[in-house]
RNA sequence: GGGCGCAUGGCUCAGCUGGUUAGAGCAUCACAUUCACAUUGUGGAGGUCAUAGGUUCGAAUCCUAUUGCGCCCACCA
């Protein structure tokens, strides 16, 4: 068989993943003889470009459903995009505007045309991408969250939880974009630090009578030392006619509409219901009392905006204050502004400053960190805004939602995130669901012309449900205003007046309004609604059938099992996925919750395109293949923790992918495949237990340990001890001592006895089989070489071809604890330190290559001496000796004879010279480390509590260990002395 | 202001419920090449586990405080 000695990822990657999707083998259906295994995707962006998080994110739920597919289970990974409303819009306007041209352009069902284009064009760019990372999802149940079916499940959420008087609209303070021009939930308005100033305003008091007390002028006295402005009363020292107030948005003042003061106070008690003069505008304002004010922050007194902030809001409010709005939506100043009326609200803040200066009413402008809240979309500073939106009353879904976590029903993976989720859950704050945009599903809420403008109402009148016409009655909510129909389709006439001039609300809804459905909505929820028709056709029958296969998968894989994605988003989707399950399936979406961590480049900051610290995926891939990026990924993921990249990492993967190249390479190359069937148990047939056998017996023990391993590993969630468990053990044991340690007697051609010969075969068989389990095991891991390599060896079968065809379908390996011999590891283990020393020895006397030696081995045990005698020619193969020999302990070394130690307690004699000096400060500094050993335990031991309180088998193993080390030193020195 | 995470060899990190002579990968140094693999092999050097207390017979591991870094949440105008 002809091997290249590189393993190549591009000869391989493609053409296995065509032939997983040709041969169907991803698919997954309701099958009641399995278990299921559900994992739903994290929607990617339609636009999206795949990006390191996803790599991860993906790589990591691939590895999940590969794992569970193999161990039996009906595994569907469900996959899909979502149409990501305004990241998506925002990504077409932008294509516009390099033509020149605006959304108003074209107006709302031209600029649709063109996201769906845009959508048909690119949108299946991020799937491909999924392919090349290896996934291995459901491609056949792809769905999209603008998809006709996905949308009635949108539809009938926002009718059901209008219809349980979950969802309302109303004028409120929301974040608002001036740059999307939209409204944003609390969620997509991050706040970060920004530095910004404090400004210190003076409201002149109306009735220069109504002075402020001798407190407050002599504060503003003080507060105006140093400044650059003329201080009013500084020489005179009367009292100050004014009152100051301190903002960070000035601009704001325009709209202001009172002066609130803590009632307890002392220094504005007696200014309270006084009159004020709001500068520029020249408009009086009261000067009121509310609790709700900081004494100490700033003058204690502040100004009241209440279109404008929402504390302001709820002051407004609760003193019957007016609302003034001076913005428009794209943040210019409104004609409520004066004469600052369409200026930008940030050039605005500078004139009106310039102003105050100018007549004295800016006492001073000192610097002032403050959060403000950031469009998560565009990084635009959002403006707190008045309008009027649709909101869910987020409370009542909570509970259950708190409740499910709570009681352990849904688990969160690392467990910390469990105190997140329940934190923000508790003050859940109503969800601001309408946006100002065009791209997403368009709110089933529709106006009646004629009511809205008669003020038609009666609350008794029925709302009509088409198409079958049905009636069903609406209960009537004096909060909302005339006309407003909230319907699955659209309403022909007005069911209050009968008219027909009906319109739908312009607004469409938060992305996530239809992402929180994910779990249930992707299996077709709420279904076909069943067509009254009497004689249904052939296309309603279809219909039928597919909703009610559908209908099957939901109940086999609903609740799914667990899904995979990053901290940012656990407000965004998970706690709403919880939310909308508990209330539309009554049943929670998952059962755990697996949260990785963030992808950040070496410095530690997040990967993101403005900062250009990216490291693309797909050039990885380029690079250093598939399997390889999966792999580091994975090893240098602990679990929860952030994840630090760069590309130098992507080698160790690369390597790894390499080396099991070459390993197998070795073994097509000499093993005799013919007669090894893959995929059975003969281990023991061939290897009984007792066989005198340690090598094979060795690695199989091995590899059964390392299993084990890897299955608690991947059951608790924890990929990297996982990836590396199979890492270390492929290539520090698998490689650099089986394979070493077999090698000879396979390549070796003389003739052998018949024992050596059996010996041979049974070596073929077990490197064989623990190769191909191995390669199982890693297969979720890197699946492209895995599947490449078993297809080799499944190629080079004669006995046993009617396995089936491929990798990823084999049964997961099963544990074998009985062959796991603990007792015969550690006896390997002394013949590897045996091998390592004299090695050592070899460095140690600057052997020139190749040079043979003859070494003699003094064990002072029998249980050794027998096990070296047994496993000479293991020694001399891999030491390269010219002849080994095992002499009984009280045999005294030819003092002739130079003498090296091990670590162990074994005498090793060389025929050879050595420099002295060099050996004898060897041996030194091992007296010296042994010897300080041995104290600190024997110090233990002296100490009466220890003996009293340690558990028995804890002393005994600290008085073994003294034993051992008194043992050895006594030995060094001998050699110590011999040497001289 | 609250919450969370992280501080371990030059770098990046493991170390799960306390008992090791504290591990790995990269980097480094020495040696090795007709050998499956230089994307390799063998070996070496390199750590008072951030600081200070405490719990314990015993602490890198548990507790408290401090320092530094990072993240999240919150309506201080």
């Amino acid at each position: 068989m002809e091997i290249p000695s590189q393993y190549n990822p591009k000869e391989t990657e493609d053409k296995w993943y065509k032939f997983w999707e040709e041969k169907n083998l991803f698919s997954a259906k309701s099958n009641p003889a399995k278990k299921p295994f559900c994992v739903v995707i994290p929607p990617p962006n339609v636009t999206g470009i795949l990006h390191m998080g996803h790599a991860l994110n993906n790589t990591i739920q691939d590895i999940l459903i590969r794992y569970h597919r193999m161990k039996g289970e009906e595994a569907l990974w469900m996959p899909g995009t979502d149409h990501a409303g305004i990241a998506t819009q925002n990504m077409v306007e932008k294509a516009l505007a390099k033509e020149g041209l605006k959304r108003q352009d074209l107006g709302r069902e031209k600029l649709l045309e063109r996201v769906w284009l845009w959508k048909e064009q690119y949108g299946s760019t991020i799937i491909h991408q999924l392919k090349k990372l290896g996934a291995s999802s459901d491609w056949s149940r792809t769905r999209f969250t603008m998809d006709e079916e996905y949308s009635k499940a949108v539809v009938e959420v926002f009718v059901e939880l209008y219809e349980k008087d979950l969802i309302y609209q109303g004028n409120y303070i929301i974040n608002w974009c001036p740059r999307c021009q939209t409204a944003l939930s609390d969620e997509e308005a991050p706040h970060r630090e920004i530095q910004g100033n404090l400004y210190y305003l003076r409201y002149p008091l109306k009735d220069v009578s109504q002075l402020a007390s001798e407190s407050v002028c002599r504060l503003t006295d003080e507060r105006a030392k140093g400044l650059t402005d003329k201080p009013a009363n500084r020489q005179t020292g009367k009292p100050a006619n004014y009152i100051v107030v301190a903002t960070t948005r000035p601009e704001t003042m325009l709209g202001d509409t009172a002066v609130a003061v803590n009632p307890k106070d002392k220094r504005y008690k007696n200014l309270i219901g006084k009159t004020l003069i709001l500068p520029l505008v020249n408009k009086e304002i009261k000067i009121i009392a509310d609790s709700m004010v900081d004494m100490k922050f700033g003058t204690g007194a502040v100004k009241v905006t209440p279109a404008h902030d929402p504390n302001d809001y709820a002051l407004g409010k609760k003193h019957n204050l007016e609302f003034i709005n001076v913005l428009h939506p794209d943040g210019r100043m409104n004609e409520n502004a004066l004469d600052y009326r369409d200026m930008d609200r940030f050039e605005a803040r500078e004139v009106i400053l310039e102003d105050l200066k100018e007549k004295g009413l800016l006492e001073k402008v000192e610097p002032h960190q403050l959060s403000a809240g950031h469009c998560y979309r565009c990084h635009t500073i959002i403006e707190p805004y008045l309008s009027k939106q649709w909101f869910v009353k987020m409370k009542p879904l909570s509970k259950p939602a708190l409740e499910v976590v709570k009681n352990g029903r849904i688990k969160f993976y690392p467990k910390r995130w469990t105190k997140v989720y329940l934190n923000w859950m508790e003050n859940i704050q109503d969800w601001c669901i309408s946006r100002q945009i065009w791209w997403g599903h368009r709110l089933p809420v529709y106006y009646c012309k004629n009511c809205m403008e008669t003020g038609n109402l009666n609350s008794k009148l029925k709302i009509k449900k088409s198409p079958d016409k049905v009636e069903i009655p609406i209960k009537p909510r004096e909060k909302l205003e005339d006309g407003i129909i909230v319907s699955r389709t659209k309403p022909e006439k007005c069911p209050y007046c009968g008219s027909t001039d009906i319109y739908q609300d312009e607004d469409v809804l938060d992305t996530w309004f239809s992402s929180w459905l994910w779990p249930f909505a992707t299996f077709g929820w709420p279904f076909q609604q069943s067509a009254i028709s009497c004689q249904p056709s052939a296309e309603d029958l279809k219909l039928k059938a597919e909703s009610r296969k559908l209908k099957a998968d939901l109940n086999y894989f609903y609740p799914t099992s667990v899904l995979v994605t990053a901290p940012e988003i656990i407000f965004f989707w998970v706690a709403r996925m919880i939310m909308a399950g508990l209330e539309f399936m009554k049943e929670i979406p998952f059962k755990d919750v697996y949260i990785h961590g963030t992808v950040r480049d070496s410095q530690g900051k997040k990967m993101s395109k403005s900062l250009g610290n990216i490291i693309d995926p797909l050039e990885i891939i380029n690079d250093y293949g598939t399997d390889a990026l999966r792999f580091s990924l994975i090893s240098i993921t602990t679990q929860g923790q952030d994840v630090f990249l760069s590309k130098e990492k992507f080698e160790q993967g690369r390597n790894f992918a390499n080396k099991i190249w070459n390993a197998s390479r070795f073994i097509l190359m000499n093993a005799h495949l013919e007669n090894t069937p893959l995929n059975a148990h003969l281990h023991l047939e061939v290897c009984p237990l007792d066989a005198n056998d340690i090598v094979n017996r060795w690695i199989l023990s091995r590899f059964y340990s390392t299993l084990e391993k890897v299955n608690k590993y991947l059951e608790t969630y924890k990929f990297n001890e996982a990836a590396n468990a199979l890492y270390a053990f492929f290539w520090h044991e698998f490689c650099d001592w089986y394979l070493e340690l077999v090698k000879p007697a396979l390549v070796n051609s003389e003739q052998l006895t018949a024992e050596s010969k059996k010996q041979k075969e049974q070596t073929h068989l077990i490197m064989c089989e623990v190769l191909e389990k191995f390669l199982r095991a890693l297969h979720p891991f890197m699946p492209f070489v895995t599947e490449e390599i078993w297809q080799k060896l499944n190629e080079s079968q004669i006995t046993n071809r009617k396995l089936p065809a491929s990798i990823m379908i084999q049964a997961w390996p099963h544990t074998q604890s009985q062959i796991i011999d603990k007792k015969l590891e550690k006896q390997t283990q002394t013949i590897f330190d045996v091998i390592k020393e004299i090695r050592n020895l070899r460095g140690s006397i600057e052997l020139k290559a190749g040079q043979k030696v003859t070494i003699s081995l003094y064990p002072h045990t029998k249980a050794k001496y027998k096990l070296f005698e047994r496993n000479t020619d293991l020694i001399i193969n891999l030491a390269k000796l010219e002849a080994l020999k095992i002499l009984v302990s009280n045999a005294r070394p030819p003092a002739t004879i130079s003498a090296v130690i091990t670590d162990i307690d074994i005498y090793l004699h060389f025929n050879g010279l050595l420099d002295i000096t060099k050996e004898k400060d060897k041996i030194s500094k091992k007296i010296n480390e042994l010897e300080k050993t041995k104290n600190s335990k024997e110090q233990r031991m002296e100490n009466s509590e220890f003996v009293k309180k340690a558990p028995k088998e804890i002393v005994e193993k600290e008085k073994e260990s003294i034993l051992e080390l008194k043992d050895s030193l006594k030995r060094l020195e001998k050699m110590l002395n011999e040497l001289r």
